[in-house]
DNA sequence: ATACTAAACGGACTACGGTCCGGATAATAT
DNA sequence: ATATTATCCGGACCGTAGTCCGTTTAGTAT
């Protein structure tokens, strides 16, 4: 069993020490002016030049303090996302541990989906990194209870890459371009999980 | 059975009727001076200031002729492309047809890992669309593609969204991600796709 | 209070993809 | 040859993410 740091996603705190006071009052300037330009024209909209502007404070401030663009995403999703990492490990079955790990798998999957459509370009821009997308701590917390539960489920081979395939499935630009573009509605992409995770962990006769 | 226009993967030429002499040579010129910058810098390193410069001609023109970076990065593997395409269409089973659906999905797999693997970051620079990736010719033709072999091999529920599924898995920013990062080996990566469609397809007892 | 220092600040700067439009030019008609 | 026109050309220009570095400031030691 592996217990992870807690939640590690991303606090918005660039060095390790604690935090001087000019900093953290920027940091919830900036916070709240995102949320408001989020509102205003949606989180494609959002540009760190403009976010800088709103905040009134200089553009270096908002790249030391978010890293990045995903970086500052990331930030405004921490909270839901650690809702939901601790639903899927500590919360009540199916999706939390207790039930069986096929269960669990098919609960994953829709919670997924679901958080994917309620956050829609705020989860698509927070996984548009330029370098890996794939070893933010959130995807590596993700890939890794999938692969756990494949394992709990007798999955013999390669439950790594399976995870990893998993993982695909539930990548929000592809969620979002099925819904929005194709008009895939959310009950059809559970179904199709719910087949696509039984199939898999079908044992070989 | 549907049977596609043939190959409309993108031939470089923006307007519908024939092309002007000075545009054909400004083509070559440009593909020509791409491929020399490859070379030296990586498909990364191409950017297209330096193309334009290098081929002796003006921006505008390099994005009047290839629409976008992706653009020229597809009008580059084109070649490859409509090879691989011949032979998944109708070149000599297990690939082509004439083998049992299961067979030509895996090698279609087995396939693609190789093509990705072959011309990587090409492929990935290609795929890096800021609009819908998803609706060049080219992955529209490997969707349909597999959606047909999911049908003819039985499966019965949503071939449309299982075969998203499994464009995802061979994804060429996941692949080579699981490939020079994590030093997954090719064969691993046949393996385990031939598990999955394996899997996906085996009709429910 | 004063001096000191590490941290944070700001905004000019770069790199890059992509757009625009006035001017050049190849094909065609006369 | 000349005129006409649709197409193409070039490079200045824009918006955006991200970097850099001289300046300011919060916290701390004296």
């Amino acid at each position: 069993m592996f217990l992870v740091s807690l939640i590690p996603i991303r606090s918005g705190t660039p060095g390790s020490g604690p935090e001087r006071s000019d900093a953290a009052r920027n940091r919830e300037l900036l916070l709240c002016a995102a949320r408001q330009l989020i509102e205003e024209c949606g989180a494609d909209g959002l540009t760190m030049d403009k976010l800088a502007e709103r905040a009134g404070v200089g553009k270096g401030t908002v790249f030391r303090r978010f890293g990045s663009r995903a970086g500052l995403m990331m930030t405004l999703l921490s909270d839901s996302e650690a809702e939901f990492q601790g639903r899927f490990m500590f919360g009540p079955p199916p999706l939390g541990p207790g039930a069986p790990p096929l269960e669990r798998l098919i609960a994953f999957g829709a919670g997924r989906i679901g958080y994917v459509l309620e956050y829609g370009d705020l989860a698509r821009a927070a996984d548009h990194s330029v370098y890996n997308r794939f070893e933010v701590p959130a995807a590596v917390l993700w890939h890794r209870h999938l692969e756990y539960l494949l394992r709990e489920a007798g999955l013999e081979a390669d439950p790594w890459l399976m995870a990893m395939s998993l993982s695909a499935t539930l990548d929000p630009e592809r969620l979002l371009y099925a819904v929005r573009v194709q008009g895939v509605s959310p009950e059809r992409l559970e179904e199709s999980w719910r087949q696509l995770v039984t199939r898999l962990v079908r044992p070989a006769e």
